[in-house]
DNA sequence: CGGACCTCTCAGCGGATTCTCAGCGCCGAG
DNA sequence: CTCGGCGCTGAGAATCCGCTGAGAGGTCCG
């Protein structure tokens, strides 16, 4: 499994470079997208990771040209969210998927074996309850049409209940699976958050997704409350 | 169907071996942690049989760092009864599947099949008794369609009770199983809590789901009553 | 450096839940 | 039919648990 990785971000590049190794990827590393360019029309590559913002050459330009040439490897691209092209859907620029930044590791390595396994990409996973609608790939989330930012914390938190949808999870679940698996503070935390949430998911539109089992956890209404 | 096996008792493991080998099997066998990781990122197989006790990392650590780098071949997990372990429900520690020693062999067997074919655990069943219906995993009472809530303890009674649905159960076997092991309050609780649950799933619909055996104990009707 | 934001801790409140208790009534044995 | 015991019941005390507001520390960014 041959990977070429176009970053200029060089932390970025190490991290995920190490990642990919780790997972079993052969993984090449270009820093710039003439060198994108080159490499990808010489070599062969099972899939591209490309970053948007790149010098020299942009991401977008670097899916262009190789299109053109005929070069059909699937393409990954990593969009900013707050760059040039941030509103734009990566797909219309041609990619066969993509991921906002930040984004986690663990969905990268999901998303790279999709698209080698299948030549295409993964169908975006939007998790939806009633009218509210997670969608993992942007990191976006919506009720009732509108759009709900959310912190990073709030936004596992909501990721994760969503996933369970329907099921009781209880506070030490949610620990574990939202938080730092070594966390060992104060329970608590995950009230605070599940109160956080509601204020910006339930009570601004009069629902109650995210209900109290009480003594057991917390359950989110498939149905939206 | 391909199994890595990571266990360190020999004698355990010589058994196991031969056992999965017959029934079908294809058994690789590592002895500790490290090359358990090594072997399972390197290799693919349809399940892991993972031990919690073994040299150099723990099959704690085994499982942590195979999620970690992407590796979502399912585990079922070898747990001991007086193990550091011994009181963690091992699905927190995010296997999917786990056994208690000592194991039937068959049950064993029927359980890697199970992964095998769902890439999943076993899904814990909806225990039923006429139209009331218990879904563990999303601690959901019904009857007759109509969400019924419980208090943790009325939903641990009814749990019990429905596990036993058909048999006459003591009030000390009720306590031994719902209350804490070290509860030595009156009996009488039981009685309370059997009021509790009748106003709760008989009353409403004019059923007796719950019988009373006089000078026995309790008996749920299998039929809802 | 200062401000905005985020994460997490803490302690008090109040409603929900658990359990105790004492009296009542029904069941079944003799 | 009578009586003893077992289970039922309503009330209430004690405890638990989740909710909440305030705020401390940390980080990022200008």
């Amino acid at each position: 499994m041959r990977v070429l990785m176009v970053e200029d971000e060089l932390r970025l590049a190490d991290t995920v470079h190490r990642g990919l190794t780790d997972a079993g990827f052969v993984v090449e590393l270009v820093h710039d997208g003439e060198n994108a360019v080159w490499a990808a029309t010489e070599h062969n590559y099972d899939v591209i990771v490309l970053d948007i913002m790149l010098p020299k050459l942009n991401g977008y330009r670097v899916l262009e040209l190789l299109r053109a040439r005929g070069v059909w490897t699937p393409v990954l691209m990593l969009t900013a969210k707050d760059g040039e092209y941030d509103q734009t859907d990566a797909f219309d620029l041609g990619a066969d998927d993509y991921l906002t930044k930040p984004f986690s590791f663990l969905v990268l390595v999901a998303r790279l074996r999709a698209l080698i396994r299948r030549g295409g990409p993964e169908r975006p996973v939007v998790l939806t309850a009633g009218d509210l609608t997670l969608d993992v790939t942007r990191r976006r989330v919506e009720r009732n049409g509108r759009e709900i930012t959310l912190t990073p914390r709030e936004y596992g938190l909501l990721e994760f209940l969503m996933r369970h949808r329907g099921d009781t999870v209880s506070k030490s679940e949610i620990l574990a699976g939202v938080w730092d698996p070594a966390f060992d503070g104060d329970p608590n935390v995950v009230e605070v958050y599940v109160r956080y949430l509601r204020k910006k998911i339930d009570t601004p539109f009069a629902r109650h997704a995210i209900e109290t089992i009480r003594g057991m956890g917390y359950r989110l209404n498939p149905e939206g409350g």
